[in-house]
DNA sequence: CGCATGTTTGACGATACTCAATGTGTGTGG
DNA sequence: CCACACACATTGAGTATCGTCAAACATGCG
């Protein structure tokens, strides 16, 4: 179905360290104290690179572990009955995934990495233990849990109402905000998955991904080159995405 | 937007007992001991009935407590800029609602009554706190909310890339699982939802979804007489839903 | 440098939406 | 209890948006 890829787990190779990771605010945005984090630290393995188009974990795979994406990013998607993937997210440093895979053992989704990315392997069962003894720790995973609802269901909106246009300026405008909370230039970004994976995650076919794109470079609202994109006026790709401003702010 | 509905919180008149709930099999399919769940039970609250149409909780209201459906149905839904409502769940006895609360302090969505309802109120300060001393009170809540993802993520895929066919037999299809899981008949039931509310949970048009019900039954797959179906050709119905079989399937 | 993969662009057509009218059920008040 | 009104549901006709098919073009990797 797809191009080779190296299955299995992300092979751990040390320790990481939360209490000076760059992304903690992001990953762990709570008040852990010093103790709290280094004992998060001793259960949290940092992975060698996975090259691009590795598998983070496979569908159908025994669950063990939820990841943090250190740097790069991953997309996650589901196969269906026929064999076609249907691609559920794109994560980015910060961002945890596996949650999902909780509930029935086996992970039903698969992550496949969009480029060479690093990210922290933490088991489960030694998180879950944590969990009942630091409350601040527990409260945050839910809040995670509870934030991947919320954004599949923002999904399902743009999925079932949006129109093409719609859909197409939303992503951009979400992808922008993420990354202007990762500290980066939130007009120019660089998109690591490709049009055909963009098209599959908005419902879309790539053709109708690739004369939006083109649409949008001539309105003047995008400037694209390749991967790389501009973004030459939000507000106006605000006016075509159908969003509510200030709805997932966070300053 | 609506009609007249009692906003605010479901109106608690007594405690509930987990423990004689003839749902708790479902709601908190735990091993939890008898005196966990008599703990657990003093923090419940059971409702008085809600009538058809009134709001259990309201989107952008502050997050307080998770809900049990006890007897009924509710649906869930987002209110987009334009002021369209998209039903994001359909929820029956057994099941929780509210979970999407947690990460931001205030519902992401609201949650109406389709029929007389009631539900059980669980304060959700008191059941984190539970949480941290009941680990598996904790991990089954960490796998509610993991089936809510994986579930909303089968959505996606549903929204993304099937057919007006496959969606509405796919929506019959779970709609008999979940009713024979808790003992119904999975062939003959009530929909407790309009043929609107149908066709805007899976993306169609009022239309559509009525033209689909004339043709299945000219087919002979279904026999239906306002809000009462009858399946008669189950088979037939997956064959023409394009999920893969036992997927989701518990015994 | 050449093949493979990914992207763009065009022409055409199908699925599902919109508009509109008719039919059916449900609840309310006379 | 019936009649009316209102919401809900069905059915038909026409159409638009977006997908499919096809070909040219770009990009990148070995």
């Amino acid at each position: 179905m797809d191009d080779s890829s190296n299955s299995g787990k992300a092979r751990p190779i040390q320790q990481s360290h939360c209490n000076t990771c760059s992304l903690s605010a992001l990953c762990l945005p709570v008040s852990l104290n010093l103790t709290d984090i280094d004992r998060l630290d001793t259960i949290i393995n940092k992975s060698q690179p996975l090259k691009k188009g590795e598998l983070l974990f496979d569908q159908g795979q025994s669950f063990g572990s939820i990841f943090a994406i250190r740097a790069g990013s991953v997309k996650t998607y589901t196969v269906t009955a026929e064999g076609e993937e249907q691609i559920t997210g794109f994560y980015f440093p910060g961002e945890l995934i596996g949650l999902s895979g909780i509930d029935s053992g086996q992970y039903p989704n698969a992550a496949r990495v969009l480029e060479t990315t690093t990210v922290c392997n933490i088991p489960f069962s030694r998180l879950d233990e944590l969990a009942g003894e630091m409350p601040e720790l527990r409260r945050q995973i839910m809040r995670t849990m509870s934030r991947e609802i919320s954004d599949d269901q923002q999904m399902l909106l743009l999925l079932s109402k949006k129109t093409a246009e719609q859909r197409l300026a939303t992503f951009l405008i979400r992808l922008s905000e993420r990354f202007r909370i990762r500290g980066y230039s939130k007009t120019r970004f660089r998109l690591s998955m490709s049009r055909n994976e963009i098209a599959n995650y908005l419902g879309l076919a790539i053709e109708t991904v690739s004369r939006l794109f083109t649409r949008f470079q001539k309105n003047g609202l995008i400037q694209v080159e390749g991967k790389e994109i501009d973004i030459t006026d939000l507000a106006q790709l605000y006016l075509h995405s159908g969003e509510c401003p200030n709805l997932h702010q966070t300053p």
